[in-house]
DNA sequence: ATTTAAATGATTAGCGCTCATCATTTTTGT
DNA sequence: ACAAAAATGATGAGCGCTAATCATTTAAAT
């Protein structure tokens, strides 16, 4: 409708060449002299000429696959990644763009089997990954990319390698707005204590660093209390962490165990503190709706799959590097009012 | 690599039959025996046969314009929708789906004005549109429809109407949640004030209806008060809301006035009120990190623009009815710390 | 000047799907 | 029984782009 569509055809019928030196040019793919070139590509300008995607996908007959691996649990987290991920995998598959998701055991070790094991099978073209830690990943990732085999992390980041880029949120700066969180509901308190985990992943690491940071700048704070769980003693630790939080004011959960602890705050009979973790999932919106939990932290999960892998296709498909090596992904405060919009 | 890829000559080949006959039983548009038919999609299914959307967009040469029309202003909430909408018209161009950008002014008058024409010129085959005012343009809307004109609505809903889908937030919920941030960000106060301004759209109503509905349930809640913004008289307004909020611990401001709110509440010497709004600017960016404004609440723009396109895209291009009339957007809660994010 | 190679450009066969058109078979009417 | 119509299926020409191959011109080497 309206105006014309143009084509490689148009070019070529307007300069009397033929579609394939026009193809030439445009790909710059040499055999054309520097003469006809500047003609192609100032008539292209002119006509605002623009390959047809479809017709080049299609003609290219060119198949990528990727494989996207990312740890099994929590189950709630990664069953929001994989949505997003499956979007754009129906986005791009009828472009020759075919990803293999594949969950790894949340142990490293067992995660860099399978890493090892797709690059020597051969079988894939490149690897998007959320790296369960990214200090044992570092080395495999940099004889990957070595040997021209593009690996891209999200929501975990491996920042000592030379993966083409990552995806994922500033954990620090989350550990900041956690703090800030914990000093405005608790109205101005004084008292907070952080809660982590054996674990210290490099992810919790920096949150509590954030939050600690944000507590130094903030004059009232009086004291942030650390406090670890045991994973595997949950029951007597939580018993500790209770009788450690009952002078405190607010409580950061910076470990995976938002829902544990509010279970254990949910039976402090006066003055709980005010509750603040990460992530969404269907226990932690009922702590939310009981007034247990007064926030949590959460990155949008289909988005964060999703560029990742659009990114991985942007390279392999396109030859487009990303623009920016870091993507950091926005944080999102979720409350009992808004907590509905997180679930599925 | 590794499995072939399955086409519609592959099943053509194995049941010994052309693949205009695969395609015709696909696309069931008749002229094949029933036993033809069943014996095809018996084997595509079979073979998981999904027609590549590249070659058949390409075959189709169908080719669909669409008006996508909204405000001008405010320019800063517009110019993020228009970024979503922009990409995604990239995503889907190649495909043979056109958009044309039509801002309008935002006198539903003038809007009214330009769906007309756009209706009328014959030049679109459909309209992704932000109704200023849904009431007068349900009517149109409607007549459209009867003309097999598709109508989606985004934004700003046109409920009385029976426009396609409509992609948007719930602004009684909004109100709520403000409420929800209200009481919590000023420790469990009892005083608060709405400010909306003599616009009263749907919008407005919607937001202060549900923070009213949160006050009523919420016992500790003392009164709320309300106060109308005169847009025409700005500055004699605000001075009298100033008036009328130094008795009150939370201000709402439900209008588009935020800022002008926030600049005079910086005035108040002692005992500010906490500020709670909309959306998101360069503006209320800097009353944020100033401590000015508390939170503001916000819609993710980018997707919502996109997701109102391709709800379009899906229905014009692939015959796929949305699965929802309604498509409800998160509401996103942004403080002093995660405001970065929600700015270009 | 002649041979050889490099540079430049045209031709052409698809990629997978759609659809108009044509060929053949089956069904129906008389 | 036959012709005519309806049902069924095959053929083939693209859509716009890519890339291998071939043809021609130009420059370099002997």
């Amino acid at each position: 409708m309206r105006e014309m569509k143009v084509t490689a055809k148009t070019i070529a019928k307007q300069l009397n060449i033929s579609t394939a030196t026009v193809d030439r040019v445009i790909h710059n793919r040499g055999g054309v002299s520097p003469k006809t070139a500047r003609k192609v590509l100032d008539k292209a300008k002119e006509l605002n000429y623009e390959p047809n995607k479809s017709a080049s996908f299609l003609a290219k007959k060119k198949s990528i696959h990727v494989a996207c691996v990312f740890p099994e649990y929590p189950e709630y987290f990664w069953e929001e990644i994989e949505d997003g991920i499956k979007t754009t995998i129906e986005d791009v598959k009828d472009y020759g763009f075919h990803v293999d998701i594949i969950k790894t055991p949340q142990t490293i070790h067992k995660q860099v089997e399978v890493v090892e094991n797709i690059i020597q099978s051969q079988k894939f073209d490149g690897l998007v990954i959320c790296p369960t830690d990214g200090v044992p990943l570092a080395s495999i990732i940099e004889s990957g990319i070595n040997n021209d085999f593009p690996i891209f992390t999200f929501n975990n980041d491996s920042p000592a390698s030379r993966r083409i880029s990552y995806v994922g949120a500033d954990y620090y700066d989350a550990g900041r707005l956690a703090g800030e969180l914990a000093v405005k509901l608790t109205g101005n308190s004084k008292k907070f204590a952080i809660i982590t985990d054996e674990a210290d992943t490099f992810q919790m690491k920096q949150k509590r660093r954030g939050f600690e940071a944000f507590a130094l700048e903030n004059k009232q704070v009086e004291f942030v209390k650390m406090l670890k769980l045991d994973n595997q003693q949950m029951d007597e630790s939580l018993k500790k962490i209770k009788q450690n939080i009952l002078d405190v004011d607010g409580v950061y959960v910076a470990c995976g165990a938002l829902d544990e602890v509010a279970k254990m705050v949910k039976e402090i009979e006066i003055d709980k503190p005010v509750l603040i973790g990460h992530d969404m999932s269907e226990a932690i919106y009922q702590q939310l709706q009981n007034d247990i939990v007064a926030a949590t932290i959460c990155q949008d999960p289909l988005y964060q799959g999703s560029l990742a892998l659009r990114l991985a296709f942007n390279y392999l498909m396109l030859d487009k590097y990303p623009e920016k090596k870091d993507n950091i992904v926005k944080l999102e405060i979720v409350t009992k009012g808004n907590a509905k919009y997180y679930m599925k």
